[in-house]
DNA sequence: TAGAGCATGTAAGGCGTTACATGATTTC
DNA sequence: GAAATCATGTAACGCCTTACATGCTCTA
């Protein structure tokens, strides 16, 4: 929905950049791509448009229904959690990828705001689970508790290096 | 597989297991856990043992063959991939946690050499890459893929700090 | 004896995967 | 005219999700 956002396009299209840019790892399978627009027409999010003319074989472009742009910034505005956070990192980078074209600056300033609290939040309660275990799990353990650490740290540092970019930027 | 290794368990122990750490997000319901458990059965890597004595209500015990043992053991030795890294690094963390378990701490060290020589690799790529795109694409998606090197290196860093964690060790 | 927790399971529906199928158009 | 590429689809199969079902055991 994002992509279509941006730029309307056909499943073909879909494709080509899943399987060309690793995208979050979006399956670029037609099996998955075609039954997957189609159900989001059927849902009344989509709506497709055959294109003819340039000589080509037919394409069906697809863009968003204002109801499926309604969907798509309800998505985006829906507040961060520490749950999606520990799930699922790349919904979080693709709600920022998109936010910035379907708002404007100020809403990805918010977000990565949003984003900066949580981890704030956050990485001392890991380091605190971390001395607690200390001693009582084996090396390997313990280790993978602190790449985990450092990488909720490398992303708080981004976090805070993105707002300055984007009060420069203006 | 690494799990049951580690502690032959019942499905409602891995379901508890599941739940409360946060392991890579594996699903706790009973309609994806019990199913899995009898279809590795099936395929003669678990071996399931019913416990009665303790006073509680039967349990089955399940715990990997000398099959389900070579699988996981190769599965933790196949090389790591730069596809791998990008795709699933919760598939390279877990490997990495029951790699110490299974063989040795020798071969911890080796696993970690090979995620440092990958990244070493991987990075000054994805830098090409940033440098490439610069005033080409919104300041959203540059700070998207920065946060995705900042988070290779951060993993950099834990690599060389774990290999000499576990020098130190010894 | 009612309820909470232990422990295993089943069923319907959804979606992804792999693999195959089809036909149009461009290129050599 | 053969092969590659464009472009869309279908079918079988597998697995997960949600929700429901079952029955045992301990505690109040």
């Amino acid at each position: 929905m994002g992509l279509l956002h941006e730029k309307p396009s056909s499943g073909y299209d879909l494709r080509k950049i899943f399987s060309s840019t690793s995208m979050g790892s979006f399956s670029d399978s037609p099996g998955a791509i075609y039954p997957a627009l189609e159900r989001l027409e059927k849902q009344g999010l989509l709506r497709a448009k055959i294109e003819e003319g340039s000589g080509l074989r037919r394409r069906k472009v697809y863009r968003p229904t204002p109801k499926g742009l309604a969907e798509l910034k309800q998505w985006l505005e829906s507040p961060l959690t520490r749950d999606l956070l520990i799930r699922s990192l790349s919904e979080v980078m693709l709600r920022f990828a998109f936010i910035e074209a379907v708002f404007d600056s100020a809403a990805a300033i918010r977000f990565l705001q949003q984003l900066k609290s949580l981890l704030l939040d956050f990485i001392p309660e890991l380091k605190a689970q971390l001395d607690m275990l200390r001693g009582k799990i084996p090396l390997s353990g313990r280790l993978a508790l602190e790449c985990g650490i450092k990488g909720y740290e490398a992303q708080l540092e981004w976090a805070s290096a993105g707002i300055k970019a984007y009060q420069e930027e203006k």
